[in-house]
RNA sequence: GUGCCCGUAGCUCAGUAGGAUAGAGCAACAGCCUUCUAAGCUGUGGGUCGGGGGUUCGAAUCCCUCCGGGCACGCCA
């Protein structure tokens, strides 16, 4: 049997359906078919009166934790963060909706030689404000931002010249000063508030000093021991990497015995796994990790789990353009270009969409003079301004004195004879709930973006066609206004966008 | 050198669990407001899907190879 065929015996058992209108084949193998207006309608109804419509049981409550933006707290969230952040929560936010049992999470390196070099930082600004003429000596890697100055500002208002009697000329304790601490606590205070104004909230911060403090740094280790993949080099410790495919194997307790960052990795993906029953493990990280992927692959199958259990996905960069110019981006070199400045520049909304626009393992070139001269054609704009119409027009039909409850609309509408451009807007409505399960098990948010573009532009299109409110059609079109309501609302909710009633 | 990502319209990019005539926005051009918001709509022009080979009834999508661009390859985190 040739497709053609198939697809004439396809349409013939669906033309037998009572809910099918019209089905017919087409070549090489298609089949072409429309329901009866009264699916739609039924359909339609649902989806107005159940929150979960869209919703669908494809992950059947597997447990999946979802690591994002991670960013070490010695500094403000920058784009890059910005765009994981983004990523990150509608990722989230889908396979939630995709029935998996999703805990998001935000991995803090409170631990290791950066915070070190942070609290040198922030104490030496603090001496230089404290002592005339005192020469911050900020040392190599250490970091040269004005935050840490304003931080030391802050703290000098906060404390006086009570820390510089305390630790001057006194030898620093590099892990345990008060430096450190303060200045770790007031950086995942400040990432939180960024976060939370930009619309993205963790499920859970996880800090990486708990599973030191709990000893399941070591544990972990001893496990892998026992597994038989470490071995000793020159006074160090190794995990036997190669054994997984990794080019070299990796050092887990350096010479001086200091554990390295790999090492509380091993005790955190056992913290997720084992203490936490995660049966999906989903690391979002940058481009320059991808060297890493190796090795978080070793740790699980170390750990006795299988491949399949972990899921790195690596979000390429965003190149931040000014004016056609490259404008860099490193948190050490002092000279950053915020997520904070970016949503003071072309809005949360604009950020939020421009970020999820494209798919993950896209580069990403994001000129911010170009987003904001051109703010008013911004593509976020043109969803927002369809549901500022839809709002409008509901505020006009209440005072045309028009019945504007679904409930009523529903039995009042005919829905026989759909035009063009109402059947084009009801099926792009309808068809939502399945590119949110496509986009969550894709992973690619973009997806819905996409598709939500489309549904917002067969909405103008109708709208540019045809009246609501006195149109002739009046139950129906409301009807279907309110499902689109709901329908546009459960997408800016994914993607973060405010919906605006007026604009 | 090795590994990963990318190469699609003038520009920025969607689309890659193989399927119909490859899409959108911007830019260009021509139209649409006495009627629910013109931040909108309608139409026109614009393509060797980086090159070449292969698999298939069918390839932007899968395989091989070459070219071009980006990133990463620490007892850093």
């Amino acid at each position: 049997m040739n497709p053609f065929e198939i697809a004439l015996v396809t349409a013939e058992a669906l033309s037998k359906n009572p809910e099918v209108k019209e089905a017919v084949a087409v070549k090489p193998g298609y089949v072409n078919f429309s329901l009866k207006g009264d699916v739609y309608k039924r359909e339609l109804q649902k989806l107005i009166t159940d929150s979960a419509y869209f919703n669908s049981d494809y992950g059947a409550g597997k447990k999946i934790n979802l690591e994002f933006v991670s960013a070490n707290p010695v500094g403000p969230l920058n784009i890059v963060s910005g765009r994981a952040a983004s990523y990150g929560s509608a990722l989230t936010s889908l396979l939630k909706r995709a029935g998996y049992d999703v805990t998001s999470e935000f991995y803090v390196n409170d631990y290791g030689r950066q915070m070190d070099l942070f609290g040198i930082s922030v104490k030496e600004r603090y001496f230089e404000l404290c002592e005339e003429g005192y020469k911050a000596q900020i040392p190599e890697g250490g970091y040269l931002g004005g935050y840490v100055t304003d931080l030391a500002s802050k703290l000098r208002e906060e404390k006086g010249d009570a820390l510089y009697d305390e630790y001057r000329g006194k030898e620093f304790d590099l892990k345990k000063n008060f430096f450190r601490a303060w200045g770790l606590e007031r950086m995942v205070e400040a990432q939180k508030k960024t976060l939370e104004s930009f619309g993205v909230v963790f499920d859970r911060w996880f800090y990486e000093s708990e599973l030191h403090e709990a000893g399941e740094v070591k544990e972990a280790l001893s496990i892998v021991e026992k597994n038989g993949h470490i071995r000793e080099e020159d006074g160090a410790r190794w995990f036997k990497t190669t054994k997984f495919g990794d080019d070299k194997d990796r050092v887990v307790i350096k010479q001086d015995g200091e554990y390295t960052y790999f090492a509380s990795d091993i005790a955190y993906m056992r913290n997720k796994l084992e203490k936490r029953g995660a049966e999906t493990i989903i690391n979002i990280m940058g481009p320059d990790h991808h060297g890493y992927i190796k090795r978080l692959e070793a740790i699980i199958q170390a750990l006795g789990r299988g491949l399949e259990g972990l899921e790195v996905l690596i979000l390429q960069q965003v190149n931040l353009l000014e004016g056609g110019e490259k404008v860099k981006m490193s948190k050490r070199a002092g000279k950053i270009v915020t997520l904070d400045g970016l949503m003071e520049e072309v809005g949360k909304d604009a950020a939020r969409f421009f970020f999820v626009m494209r798919n993950y393992n896209s580069h990403l070139d994001f000129d911010i003079s170009l987003a904001k001269e051109q703010s008013d054609k911004n593509p976020v704009y043109y969803v927002q301004y369809a549901y500022a119409r839809v709002c409008n027009i509901f505020g006009h039909a209440s005072e045309k004195g028009a019945e504007t409850g679904p409930e009523k609309n529903f039995a009042a509408a005919d829905f026989s004879e759909l035009n063009e451009e109402e059947a084009g807007l009801v099926t792009s409505v309808l068809d939502i709930g399945d590119v949110m399960t496509e986009a969550a098990v894709k992973r690619s948010p973009s997806l819905l973006v996409q598709a939500l573009n489309g549904l917002v532009s067969s909405f103008h299109s109708f709208y540019n066609m045809h009246r609501v409110v006195g149109g002739g059609r009046e139950a129906e079109r409301l009807f279907i206004l309110s499902a689109l309501k709901v329908a546009l609302e459960e997408c800016f909710e994914i993607l973060g966008i405010t919906k605006r009633e007026r604009m």
